[in-house]
RNA sequence: GCCGAAGUGGCGGAACUGGCAGACGCGCACGACUCAAAAUCGUGUUCCUUCGGGAGUGUGGGUUCGAUUCCCACCUUCGGCACCA
């Protein structure tokens, strides 16, 4: 056996033989419990996988195979998300069909993560633009429309004159286009939305059932935003009633005007002949701003008064009707009531247009004046019968009074918006449509699934705000499923997100042709009980994937409710080039590739773990590679002496050592909490620790033969999820063990036998170290006390004070309160 | 603006429920081996020090026998949301 560690040739020994053994399948014994752990499935890009990649799937790789030597059967699949904009763009620039260019960038993931030796059930591969694949997406479609919670509505968007085309929000600067300055227009759309909107309480709720981050549970609690109050109405002159929500109706009699978003119904029809020019102009100016403009929370409130009012509910007293643009139609009703004095927002809006505040809560019921706005609960002053009532007991009194009186109710309001699907893109999945001059929007029968994507030459945008399928007349063009008139295909495809909201079903069962899944096989690995990517996702693919998966168990389809049990969020990894992530366009990228040539791919996944928490954002370093390495070389070192000295018997000199025995089931105890707390880098701390334990040992003649033997035998097999290669050639070449180091049982310890049988206490006199001393695990506390007083070193501290207090805690410290 | 996460040696980071701050690794210094270098091995490595000690986990307070850990205020960095009535 060679003295120097020569990973090329283990590695080259080992991968095909573990390759002929299948040895990642997800398996099948009945005996054993059952554990799926997945990654977010890649979108395949053409850069390839750099290091940073590897921090996402080397650790849950370790996870898996801890599991399997745990003893389980883990499901550990791989696939692609691989619609989306960036392949078509990367068709249109290279004159390469996207189907093409992402099979090319599929076998580049795949190829780094064999390199990687990440542990997936190849055999379960999936790729979302197969037609195999997205024919269920497709279904899935369906199934929703049937349930009516896919609809068709208008939709605006950023519509450029001069390229005849559909614009971003971010290709939209100061109203014109970003390409030809032309000034934008928004054109209306007929667009598919999810109502997702209908599941907003139980995406809510359900959250608390989940192990999650707690910040992206959070984040998706703030993107539901749910919102308690209620709805207001106020009667214009007309009698058209206008509707606004509040979550302070306890300042109803604050309220100076109402203010109505210009998208809003009501806006033509209240508008006064007078007020006319102003009010459409207005309109036109507030169309032209961008989202991002019109969102900047610092800019003047702006708006025109239309010239009607409208009766307050409860004085009877009229109310000016303003248009502003700071109310949003989407939220809502699209109309406010304006209580200057006690929100920001109408403070600064009718200070602004010179319109009047009342006071209506202050801190303890005595006027303070308006001249700032004060926005806390409070009490009530200046509101008829409800003065002298706090605010909390207001709003519900406020609330049922207008309710008995038929003025408004009870309200609750969501920030979340239905999810829009529709995409005027090429390289998706066709939503399965077919428009009809009499039956309408016609579903695509479930036995014509899938609608294939037709092949065309030119994925350019048309111009006309249709997707490119337009132009493939003899695709668009079909019978009517319904009347079998002549009717044409839908031309918008899905979102990449309708792909990627039920792909961990399809793993459980990835060939089954009569359904999405195979509702055993689903049965079986569902839900997902261990689920990692990045923090990115929080609120779309997270929150999408659950709407379906509620969706689906409404249907009957499934018995769960959560599609992942468990989340974790690995933290990114930075550039030490320029501390930023790493990306092709800048240049910055180290490829898993030149590292694993240089190194090997033990070292290089030693490294990912151990650079820093699996959560926390790091910084790449090239040396923490290399002190990896020398880890592994000085294992490998270790092992061959051992084996060597075996082989001429005179390890049977050395002693038999409790304390060697001892570490032994600690370092166990330690690995198998750090592996299972997603604790890896610590995990690999340990193992270095022992290391350095063992290579003393050695010289020292501790430990008899025997034990070395066991203790090789354990390290191997622990270190084996991390570094599989030399923990497979050390298991079967040098130990001769039978079988792959990567079937065996995980370690097992006794907590009893990690214990040390003698601890080192800590002596403070009044909080400072002064002394440390040996004692007994099971020593009686008052001679530990008497041994911790009588030291020397102590009694110089306490210094012939007196002794006040003597604080023990057994096995740790002792603390003596002198003065 | 609002919400969230995080600030520990020269660097990445350890420290389970309040109990030895700096594990492990990198880097650096010195030594061994070598003609020499690399590699490897060994020793040391928070700062200050009058060598007795003293200070120290972003800053300032607080609770406690005892605080990196808990509480209050503030500063900095990163992430999310961004007129949500």
């Amino acid at each position: 056996m060679s003295k120097k560690y020569n990973f090329e040739q283990v590695e080259a020994k080992w991968q095909p033989v573990w390759e002929a053994m299948d040895l990642y399948a997800a398996g099948h014994d009945p005996d054993k419990p059952d554990r799926y752990i997945l990654d977010f499935f890649p979108y395949p890009s053409g850069s390839g996988l750099s290091v940073g990649h590897a921090r996402n799937y080397v650790p849950t790789c370790v996870s898996a195979r801890f599991m399997r030597m745990q003893g389980y059967n883990v499901l550990h699949p791989m696939g692609w998300d691989a619609f989306g904009l960036p392949a078509e763009n990367y068709a249109i620039t290279h004159n390469i069909h996207p189907r093409e260019s992402t099979r090319l960038f599929c076998d580049t993931y795949r190829r780094q993560m064999k390199l990687l030796e990440c542990s997936y059930d190849w055999a379960r591969e999936i790729n979302s633009t197969h037609p195999d694949y997205y024919r269920w997406t497709q279904w899935f479609f369906l199934l929703l429309h049937e349930r009516g919670l896919a609809y068709q509505a208008l939709g605006e968007q950023w519509w450029c004159p001069g390229c005849q085309t559909i614009l971003a929000n971010e290709q939209v600067e100061n109203g014109r286009c970003w390409r030809c300055d032309h000034e934008v227009t928004k054109k209306a759309l007929q667009q598919w939305y999810f109502k997702i909107t209908e599941y907003a309480d139980r995406l809510l709720a359900d959250l608390d059932t989940i192990d999650w981050p707690e910040p992206i549970k959070l984040m998706q609690r703030n993107w539901i935003g749910r919102s308690e109050g209620a709805e207001v109405v106020f009667r214009a002159a007309g009698g058209d009633e206008i509707a606004v929500f509040t979550t302070r109706p306890d300042t109803l009699f604050g309220v100076t005007f109402l203010a109505l978003a210009p998208e809003h119904p009501l806006v033509a029809k209240l508008t006064t002949a007078g007020r006319q020019t102003a009010v459409s102009d207005y309109i036109a100016q507030s169309r032209r701003k961008s989202d991002i403009d019109r969102q900047a929370t610092n800019q003047a409130k702006t708006g025109v008064f239309t010239g009607s009012s409208a009766i307050h509910p409860l004085t009877g007293q009229p109310v000016p009707v303003w248009v502003a643009d700071y109310v949003l139609m989407g939220y809502g009703s699209g109309a406010v009531m304006g209580v200057p004095g006690h929100d920001e927002r109408d403070f600064a809006f009718a200070r602004q247009h010179g319109l009047e505040a009342i006071e209506v809560i202050t801190p303890d019921g005595r006027p303070q004046g308006v001249e700032a706005c004060f926005s806390d609960y409070g009490v009530l002053i200046n509101s008829g019968d409800y003065s002298g009532m706090d605010s909390q007991t207001a709003v519900s009194r406020i609330t049922a009074d207008l309710a008995a009186q038929g003025k408004g109710r009870q309200h609750v309001s969501y920030k979340l918006r239905d999810w829009l699907i529709s995409r005027q893109r090429y390289w998706g999945a066709p939503i399965p449509i077919v428009h009809c001059q009499s039956c309408g929007a016609v579903p695509v029968p479930a036995d014509q699934l899938p609608v294939e994507l037709p092949d065309i030459d030119d994925f350019a945008p048309s111009g006309n705000g249709r997707s490119p399928l337009a132009r493939a007349a003899d695709w668009v063009n079909t019978p009517c499923p319904r009347c079998g008139q002549p009717a044409q295909r839908e031309t918008d495809t899905m979102d990449g997100f309708a792909c990627s909201s039920w792909y961990f079903l399809r793993f459980a069962s990835p060939r089954y042709e009569d359904g999405p899944f195979d509702p055993a096989a689903v049965a079986r690995w569902l839900p997902v009980d261990t689920y990692v990517g990045g923090a990115e996702h929080a609120v779309m693919h997270l929150l999408y994937a659950r709407f379906w998966t509620k969706v689906m168990f409404d249907a009957g389809l499934i018995s769960f409710t959560e599609p992942f049990t468990q989340l974790r969020n690995q933290g990114m990894l930075l550039s030490n080039v320029d501390g930023r992530k790493m990306s092709k366009s800048r240049g910055n990228v180290v490829t898993p590739d030149e590292v694993a040539a240089q190194y090997g791919t033990d070292a290089l996944r030693g490294c990912v773990l151990f650079l820093g928490p699996f959560d926390a954002e790091v910084t790449w370093e090239e040396t923490a590679v290399r002190g990896v390495a020398r880890f592994l070389d000085r294992f490998w070192r270790l092992v061959g002496e051992v084996a060597q000295e075996a082989f001429h018997a005179k390890a049977q000199r050395r002693k038999e050592s409790k304390e060697f025995e001892r570490r032994r089931h600690e370092l166990v105890q330690r690995l198998t909490h750090d592996m299972a707390q997603f604790r890896f880098n610590t995990a690999v701390a340990a193992l270095m620790e022992h290391l350095n334990y063992l290579l003393a040992a050695w010289e020292a003649g501790e430990g008899s033969a025997a034990q070395w033997q066991e203790m090789l035998n354990v390290y191997t097999r622990l270190l084996a999820p991390i570094a599989p290669f030399i923990s497979e050639e050390v298991w079967q070449a040098v130990l001769g063990q039978p079988g792959s180091v990567h079937q065996q049982s995980w370690p097992s310890f006794e907590a009893a036998k990690a214990a040390a049988a003698q601890v080192t206490v800590v002596v403070q006199v009044n909080g400072k170290v002064r002394d440390r001393i040996v004692v007994d695990v099971g020593e009686e506390e008052g001679r530990v006390k008497q041994t911790a007083v009588s030291s020397p070193k102590v009694q110089q501290a306490i210094n012939g004070q007196a002794i006040h207090n003597i604080i023990i805690i057994p096995q740790k410290l002792v603390n003596i309160v002198a003065g």
